[in-house]
DNA sequence: TCGAATTTGTGCGTATGTATC
DNA sequence: GGATACATACGCACAAATTCG
């Protein structure tokens, strides 16, 4: 069976089905082989022909739906996010503006609560006084859609402090829903002239590639986002992109010429 | 034996094992139990024991090594990368200076080549005259060392139509070795006055992993970056960094205010 | 230096549950 | 309902790496 075992069977039964994936035997949506089929096939046990394909899967290269079959799924060529601090647009939010570009659907589902903010995030916001148990800010969880499907998760924390008894108190409420922080803060007199986002990457917890539709384990780009007024922190944000949709660009003239 | 099964037994062995780590009760470097310890100690199979363990491995938590044990890995603190597209400094280039500024020893090593550029490099660098089989760029891979560790790899190009005839052909030799493209640049009346950073993430290839001293299948954030002067590129780079040890700084300030 | 014991990695077989078609 | 598929869980065996006496 094995003339030269330098690596692995299963390492070497999963090379094979990658390549016929590379050379466009099997494309997007196939069927692979089944697991019984392939160790019929190959003359492997069904464990063996199960771990190979549980190496797609893993690398993204596939999907399995249970009762169903494993299908190959092939990373789209990834869209890019421009990165940038403020970019008043006719379209909102810089996210609908960039999936607007390339022509895609885009949406949001979001849900707001008043909450206390957890030690990293006061810090992040820079609220040092205490307010004892009393709720300081306001929290956002959305939901960034393109064409229908989920692709982006951001958590969002805003500063009771600076957004108590104004209009945009909720992020999603009133004139400005949808139109983004910066247009939001600019309206009460806040307007964002810095920001600093720290870009890292990891795998995506299971919550995360659930409802991100991501296969388990898959790797997430993370960006922890503070925008400033005046020194004055007004948002930070948490947000998690899946790393084989996004490239994130970043620009030197971005922060000097908005676009408009 | 499942009193309830709602979640997979593996996934219930891995919540256990997840939460004595958390706990503080298995700590750094600490040995997991072994595959044949935990089958016993819970009267489940050794597979299912060994399922649980490949959870936390894949999870980062803990890395296995043949022959020996499974060992706890706390993922350390990343450093900050401050991502600018300018700064000059008395410590040269603006890696030199973040490694600097934490108080770890910096160092590189580097090799230079004079080569034909592949036709994504050529694009990246807008060369769009057909130089025929010709040489058209130097191309220089970097090894960037915190503390004797390697930890960057990076892929410099330069278009020949920029240096050839300057004294800073080769980027690492001369009067302004190590201090960075941007002062190598000014000194040929190149200012450069715009980038771009593409940032992904992926696995690491085999050789990156080895020449990092990661474990295989280690997640890397990758950078695309380009310089231009007065819109013309002056140089292009494919930057690898481990994510577990980095995090990029972005800000919208730099941009617009070099530090000094 | 050698060998015994331990541990992970790989590969085989089987069985059952459950989702899909 | 029946056939097929994946997911989970059990069992066993051997190879390779490591550790330790």
């Amino acid at each position: 069976m094995n003339r030269e075992d330098e690596r692995p069977l299963y390492l070497r039964v999963a090379d094979q089905l990658r390549e016929r994936i590379r050379s466009g035997e099997l494309q997007e949506g196939d069927r692979l082989p089944s697991v019984p089929g392939l160790a019929a096939d190959l003359g492997i046990s069904r464990s063996t022909a199960s771990e190979a394909l549980k190496v797609l899967i893993s690398e993204g290269l596939a999907v399995a739906r249970s009762g169903s079959g494993t299908f190959v799924r092939l990373p789209r060529e990834p869209q890019r996010l421009i990165r940038a601090w403020y970019r008043a647009t006719p379209y909102g939010s810089p996210f609908m503006q960039d999936m607007h570009r390339q022509g895609r659907e885009a949406g949001w589902s979001y849900e707001s609560k008043t909450v206390q903010a957890s030690p990293e995030i006061r810090d992040r916001l820079g609220l040092t006084e205490s307010t004892g148990d009393a709720e300081d800010v306001v929290r956002t969880d959305y939901v960034f859609l393109a064409d229908g499907e989920p692709v982006m998760l951001s958590t969002s924390w805003e500063p009771l402090v600076v957004t108590r008894g104004t209009p945009i108190v909720l992020p999603e409420d009133g004139m400005l829903a949808g139109r983004g922080v910066a247009e939001r803060m600019l309206s009460i007199g806040m307007p964002i002239d810095d920001w600093v986002e720290e870009v890292a990457a990891r795998l995506g917890t299971a919550e995360e590639c659930e409802r991100l539709r991501r296969a388990a384990g898959s790797i997430m780009v993370t960006i922890k986002r503070t925008y400033y007024s005046a020194d004055t922190q007004v948002e930070t944000a948490d947000i998690v992109v899946p790393a084989d949709r996004f490239t994130l660009v970043y620009s030197g003239k971005m922060g000097c010429v908005p676009e408009q």
